[in-house]
DNA sequence: TGACAGGGGGTGT
DNA sequence: ACACCCCCTGTC
């Protein structure tokens, strides 16, 4: 069993400020960066590592038990079906010079396909959280109610993959005794995130405990709504951009920015716009709009940037958080 | 080193 | 508009 590193066929070249960025941006929150600048990341059941080769390339790594099952969902995941050149090309830059300036600076960027369940899982836990925050509870979540993905074999061959972060984090302060908590110990497995079933056997006070404040509630009640309507979600991901949003919409703790992103990064509808307060910014500032709502700036979104605007909306925010 | 404010990628009232 | 809950970050 060897963790060998195969091409990923199907992406163009892209630099390693790109991939960070699709991967560690704000649109998932499992995705860590190993010393050695490969990063290791988990969805659904599965543990992938991936990194560029000389040429900007994607090289992707998993278990051997999950090769097959891994390049498939790989492709899902990152969307390699999707032209994502063409699709910024059919963008308004022409006409737009910031946008083509972003465009420009983050060529290669793309929108991941993530698990439906999942994504929202993640953004309701992102209100008013920063990505580091954000992944901090994700990664309790998982430790913590997930099921576990790998037998805990010392041979295992992504072992290499969950080396501790290096020399920057500061060691356990015995005043502290769960500091960050963010590098599981050499010796733990990786865990899945919980199922949407499994959140809802979970007490309340066990997903504050995970650092959710006033977000625990939100994922409790949200839990036992989807509980009492099988087929409820699934359902909510086929149905067109509006319908969906409306439908997330019912959800305690779901607005419409969460519902854009859920919509966005969980189900590739790339008319999704959410508008968080980076957008705000640049619209405020790159584009005039200054003192604007988010909902009429949503609307300006999809107006001027047209049926891709989620697309647009990712540049936009990749810049911003740049140039902040 | 260790406290102490400030404010955070929203939602609901 | 403001509360919600709590933790990261910068600062003294």
């Amino acid at each position: 069993m060897s963790d060998s590193w195969q091409p990923l066929a199907g992406v163009p070249a892209l630099s390693g400020e790109v991939l960070a960025e699709t991967l560690d941006g704000g649109q998932a929150f499992r995705w860590h960066r190993e010393p050695d600048g490969t990063w290791s990341g988990v969805w659904a059941h599965l543990v992938v590592g991936l990194r560029l080769d000389a040429d900007g390339r994607i090289e992707w790594s998993a278990p051997a038990t999950n090769a097959i099952a891994t390049a498939s969902a790989l492709t899902t995941y990152l969307g390699v079906d999707r032209d994502f050149a063409a699709l910024t090309d059919a963008l308004p830059w022409r006409s737009d010079a910031h946008l083509a300036r972003c465009l420009a600076e983050f060529r290669g960027l793309r929108i991941l396909r993530q698990p439906f369940g999942e994504t929202l899982l993640s953004f309701l836990c992102s209100a008013t959280k920063q990505i580091v925050q954000i992944k901090q509870i994700v990664a309790l979540l998982a430790e913590r109610h997930g099921a576990p993905l790998l037998p805990l074999s010392t041979l295992n061959p992504l072992s290499a993959l969950r080396s501790p972060p290096s020399t920057l984090s500061p060691p356990p302060s015995a005043l502290r005794p769960q500091p960050l908590a963010l590098s599981s110990p050499p010796s733990a497995s990786l865990h899945r995130l919980p199922t949407w079933p499994e959140l809802a056997e979970i007490p309340e006070p066990e997903l504050r405990a995970c650092r959710l404040g006033f977000r625990a509630r939100y994922i409790a009640e949200t839990a036992r709504f989807l509980a009492a309507r099988p087929g409820w979600l699934e359902e909510t991901e086929t149905l067109p951009y509006a319908a969906a949003k409306a439908r997330l919409c019912e959800l305690p703790g779901v607005g419409e920015k969460v519902a854009d992103c859920v919509l966005l990064f969980g189900a590739g509808r790339m008319e999704a716009f959410p508008v968080d307060v980076w957008i705000l910014k640049t619209l405020a500032r790159r584009y005039g709009l200054d003192g604007w709502r988010p909902a009429q700036l949503a609307q300006f979104g999809r107006a001027h940037f047209g049926p891709l605007a989620g697309l647009a909306q990712q540049y936009l925010f990749a810049w911003e958080r740049k140039h902040r």
